[in-house]
DNA sequence: TTTAACTTTCAATATATTTTGAAAGTTTAA
DNA sequence: TTAAACTTTCAAAATATATTGAAAGTTAAA
């Protein structure tokens, strides 16, 4: 297989990858781009590349760096924002979890703590249905929620090091 | 707060949570109902409880078994189905685990491993960073692939005394 | 069988999300 | 200043996804 090809795979798969886990499609294409560019490129070469509009583009772009995976460079005597991304991936997937666990999972966790204090009768089977349900997912979001605070603090080797330990 | 405002509170929490992560809020919700659910219930009593129709209700209701998530009943003298959903917080997440590395994750390895493949000039900067680009996913989406394999395989208590070791 | 209770299908419709592109806004060099 | 180079905005259009509901299909009791 040629680079060029290989490279229209790897956008097309991880664009796929993104939208089904609900990262829109042209955000993760313009990520897989910059990802397997040795160089930062601009907007217009992204346009370009991906043929999107120029309105999307940007967007697209002020997202990414809103997500913490691309940043803004400039060149002496240029006008012009040349945009690069991060390359390690253990970095890509630290802020990740992190943008998501901000969004999702602290309200999710605000939820379910108010739900805690659901009153009712202890001998009715659906309230006792509802508090043990309630309670598990509570457990399990905390798990994760602790879990992944102590994963954003780790480095890459500790954090591969238990995992393998983990797994023998 | 009563029951039944939290009922609601927790249906739509769900949902949205859901739609986050790239299933349907009408599933997410269905599933949701079931869960805090003492009884199993029919396609009709759904279909009244989250307002939607027939065939939304009977998609959704086949797309959740087969995530197995939830399981149909029968009772004896009725024609009826009913649905039932497994409580067990861990087995949720296993399952959901285990659909989304089938139909995600393995495809996307798939892909990666064809890609290992380009040729190039290693002297080109675009071949080299491809090149490392690729190699580093595919060390990290190994590293998960190899991780859920063993969650799947894990009872509850083993993993999270595990979780809970690793992280002190 | 027949029939009534129940389930499934799917084309049409509705809703939600994404994208476009032209206009407005901003910045810097001359 | 002015004007050209560049970026941002956002209403309208396009696309993608989810939902409806009536008709067709299935099943089991009579």
């Amino acid at each position: 297989m040629e680079l060029a090809e290989g490279k229209q795979k790897f956008i097309e798969a991880w664009g796929k990858l993104g939208s089904e886990w609900g990262i829109n499609r042209t955000m993760a294409q313009v990520h897989a781009l910059l990802l397997i560019s040795a160089d930062a490129l601009t907007t217009e070469e992204i346009m370009d590349t991906l043929s999107i509009s120029r309105g999307n583009a940007n967007m697209t772009l002020r997202d990414l760096i809103g997500w913490g995976l691309i940043e803004k460079q400039h060149r002496a005597g240029e006008r012009k924002e040349y945009f690069y991304a991060d390359k390690d991936t253990w970095n890509i997937a630290r802020q990740v979890a992190k943008e998501r666990r901000k969004r999702e999972l602290d309200p999710v966790l605000k939820v379910l703590d108010e739900l805690a204090n659901v009153k009712g009768e202890d001998k009715d089977p659906e309230f006792a249905t509802f508090k043990k349900s309630i309670a598990d997912i509570n457990k399990l979001a905390k798990n994760v929620d602790k879990t992944l605070d102590t994963m954003l603090k780790a480095e890459e080797s500790w954090f591969w090091g238990s995992i393998f330990k983990m797994f023998k």
